[in-house]
DNA sequence: ATGTCTAGAACTTCTAGA
């Protein structure tokens, strides 16, 4: 089963790119971030003609992520557990069940966090906290799981053609690297490194400044699965060349293959 | 070197967020 994360920035703006990459790519499972919609103005049509079940937690303007799925989705919840006064729609949750198994899918929008320090910044370090809650209570049910999505983390320098431009940013400061490295280590595989130690590799390229054309990217989206999650993976790849589209996304689609 | 895009409100231009 071919499972993947994109942030699209923008469903409405995202149809075409998204519809064509779904035509080619024939991904199962897509967790979409920033569909930046509410609920009932996210179109469905377009992908429930292609045989997706539809499964949004929207909000208005901002953030908004979504499961689209060719197989049955069950147990669907929305939004991280843990603090009762976020109104930020960056989580959804949904059991997929394959013909040989069943795996737990948390799509998720961690917070830019962007200016530090400040208010934006603390909510960030407070979200990774609830993540890392959830994330132990995953471990614990000793199931297939994952957690993917727009982490807003670049792990390690190599994961940024440029580390030093992103040394005072949010996305790399040494308390978010500790903070992502804490839930890793708490027996997570991150799949595409598990797979690829290659250089030059990213998910993300600024609109701004010729990122693209520059190969300024950053490695920013992640697939974190479970050990039993980790037993199934047979492929893990970055669908790069979507970036140099009409009209694409500043991310890409990342996606691993479980034998589910 | 900071050169862009999205959505939405107010309105054909601006703002916030990233």
């Amino acid at each position: 089963m071919k499972i993947a994360t994109f942030n699209i920035n923008g469903i409405k703006a995202r149809i075409g790119a998204l519809t064509d990459w779904l035509d080619e790519a024939q991904p199962d499972v897509v967790l979409c971030q920033e569909i930046k919609s509410i609920d009932e103005a996210f179109p469905r049509e377009p992908f429930e003609d292609r045989g997706y079940i539809v499964e949004t937690h929207g909000q208005k303007s901002f953030n908004g992520v979504a499961i689209l799925s060719k197989f049955p989705l069950e147990d669907v919840t929305r939004g991280l557990p843990g603090d009762d006064e976020d109104e930020q729609a960056r989580w959804i949750e949904a059991t997929v069940v394959g013909d040989k198994h069943a795996c737990r899918l948390c799509g998720l929008y961690l917070p830019n966090g962007n200016p530090t320090p400040g208010p934006k910044y603390d909510y960030k370090l407070a979200w990774m906290e609830r993540l890392e809650k959830r994330a132990r209570q995953l471990l614990a049910d000793e199931m297939p799981a994952m957690m993917a999505g727009d982490y807003n983390v670049i792990p390690q320098a190599e994961d940024a053609a440029k580390p030093n431009s992103w040394r005072e940013d949010a996305l790399f400061l040494p308390q978010t690297r500790a903070a992502f490295r804490r839930i890793m280590n708490l027996g997570f595989t991150e799949a595409f490194r598990a797979r690829n130690q290659a250089p030059e590799q990213y998910s993300f390229w600024d609109y701004q400044a010729g990122a693209w054309q520059r190969g300024n990217g950053i490695r920013i989206d992640h697939l974190l699965l479970t050990p039993q999650a980790a037993d199934l993976m047979t492929d893990c790849q970055i669908d790069k060349a979507i970036r140099g589209r009409d009209k694409p996304s500043d991310h890409v689609p990342v996606w691993v293959d479980l034998a589910l």
